[in-house]
DNA sequence: TCCAGATCGTTGACGATGTCAATGATCAGC
DNA sequence: GCTGATCATTGACATCGTCAACGATCTGGA
């Protein structure tokens, strides 16, 4: 049951989000619409800088700035400067923005329970099911892997949010190891038609090996078949490049990366570098083009 | 193809005017987003008077005031005192109105074309039986047939939108034998949660002899099993009233009436009554409760 | 016939929202 | 060190939804 709702929420929020419908956050909080939504992207992206904010949630500059500006009046969200970039302001939600946001969660649970609540236990899974196989196939019709300029600010995007999604997973900030610009041979991104919700990139290890890092997707894009489509694009373009193996380093705690790349055949290899959030490494031989 | 264009666009609107999702009917046109949807529901239920659009749509009175007196200075719509009672307002759709509802219409089906465009045949196929199933499972999920008092507002609401559509397919007003009060013994009403979707009454042609009345359901809310429900509720109430017997009058234009009638059980008969709209007339036999 | 209460449309007021443009601070690259 | 680009902020404006006040009109009962 409570599957269900998350799921009939997902599809929910990809027409909203996506294809440009309403959300169900609204719910008579003390929050206004726009403030709501934005605290909900907030709280999945953050930490992450603003203007990497703007270009995921394809908002106005202006508007951003007064929609953060009331969420931080109202001591939600905290805006501080980047130190590395005294231009940027770098967002991150309080305990308040996520217990105010707890409760928003709760009542549009209620309330997608209370829609299905008169359906007969099989009609609301043949509902789910349903949503569900729209939701993949509407993604699968509009989202495109594309390959793009390392600078390109879709990838910036992209990568901040991988690194703040990590960073909230891991309870603390990725390594130095692991920050920084990586030279990539290969860079792509997934875009949907409106936003960037994915990216991934390749650069060279050692002679004829590649290394994929820093891939990561939207976490309402995932489950759907983009990840297969995502990798099998690296893979493709480090073919061509000549490379003859790929490698990558990932964590036990990222589940869904460790499942994609078994499936997609990749073996567990020995550490073969110093990266201390890594804890599992894997390699796969390509099949050289003639 | 097109008819998977109209189908999604279908769900769209559902989940953008039931359950609270946006519309794709913004789409660059000169109109803004509000008076773009209010044009669309008028010229769907027009000639309406205004508080009955109002409570069909469920919005505002002083936003419904302004966004018709928008699009009337636009002169997309025509507001006109109603004769029979000067405090309510008749809108009307304009010739050009009409115009540029085709072209919003022509561009909503590119895009929503567009969108499907990356699918395959089968996949396509896929999505429409996948989001048609949601919709229907959706619908039937908030849609509750209520009995309620002849007097109720939703019920007049609904019943105008029905004798308005019929003038609009009809090409004229109903004939004055169709207008004014039907002194029903039950009537129903379909409410989706928000706004009522449908009616239907049920009055005493004879004695143990029922007639259906003035039964419609929004055009967005057919094909979903609806209409056998409020048949059904109808039928039932009839039985529980003591009639043996129901009959009905319809028209030849009216196909989606006629094909539920017969899927109901009814069959044709003669002429029963000097309806100058009717060219077909139906009845059924009750089964009698013990 | 007349009047009190209800219904209806309009208008003003207010805050929320989205968009565009101007501004000033900061950064990157030459 | 300078020029152009990037970024956040702010003002201006139109749109939008909501609430309340108002006047016109109707309904039902005395």
């Amino acid at each position: 049951m409570h599957d269900a709702v998350a799921r009939v929420r997902r599809f929910n929020r990809l027409l909203t989000q996506r294809i440009g419908l309403l959300d169900e956050r609204y719910l008579g909080s003390a929050l206004p619409f726009a403030q709501a939504r934005l605290l909900y992207e907030v709280a999945v992206l953050a930490p992450l800088a603003t203007h990497h904010l703007r270009r995921l949630l394809a908002v106005d500059a202006g508007a951003l700035s007064r929609g953060l500006a009331a969420l931080e009046a109202r001591r939600l969200v905290r805006r501080e400067v980047d130190p590395t970039n005294a231009r940027n302001r770098i967002v991150e939600v309080t305990a308040a923005g996520r217990a105010l946001l707890a409760t928003l969660d709760r009542r549009a649970d209620a309330r997608v329970a209370a829609l299905t609540a008169g359906l007969a236990r099989e009609d609301r899974r043949q509902l789910v099911d349903a949503l569900d196989q729209a939701r993949r196939l509407l993604v699968g019709a509009v989202a495109r892997v594309e390959r793009c300029a390392e600078r390109h600010p879709d990838v910036h995007a992209a990568q901040a949010a991988y690194l703040g999604e990590i960073a909230r997973r891991f309870g603390h900030e990725l390594d130095r190891w692991n920050q920084g610009p990586i030279a990539p041979a290969v860079s792509l991104v997934v875009v949907d038609g409106r936003r960037p919700i994915g990216c991934g990139a390749l650069r060279a290890l050692e002679k004829r090996v590649g290394e994929i890092k820093r891939m990561w997707l939207h976490p309402d894009a995932r489950g759907l078949g983009l990840g297969a489509r995502l990798l099998d694009a690296l893979e493709a373009a480090a073919t061509r490049a000549g490379y003859h193996e790929i490698r990558l380093d990932t964590n036990d705690r990222l589940g869904e990366a460790i499942a994609l790349y078994e499936s997609a055949g990749y073996r567990a290899i020995a550490r073969y570098n110093d990266n201390p959030d890594a804890t599992r490494f894997y390699a796969k031989r390509l099949r050289v083009m003639h």
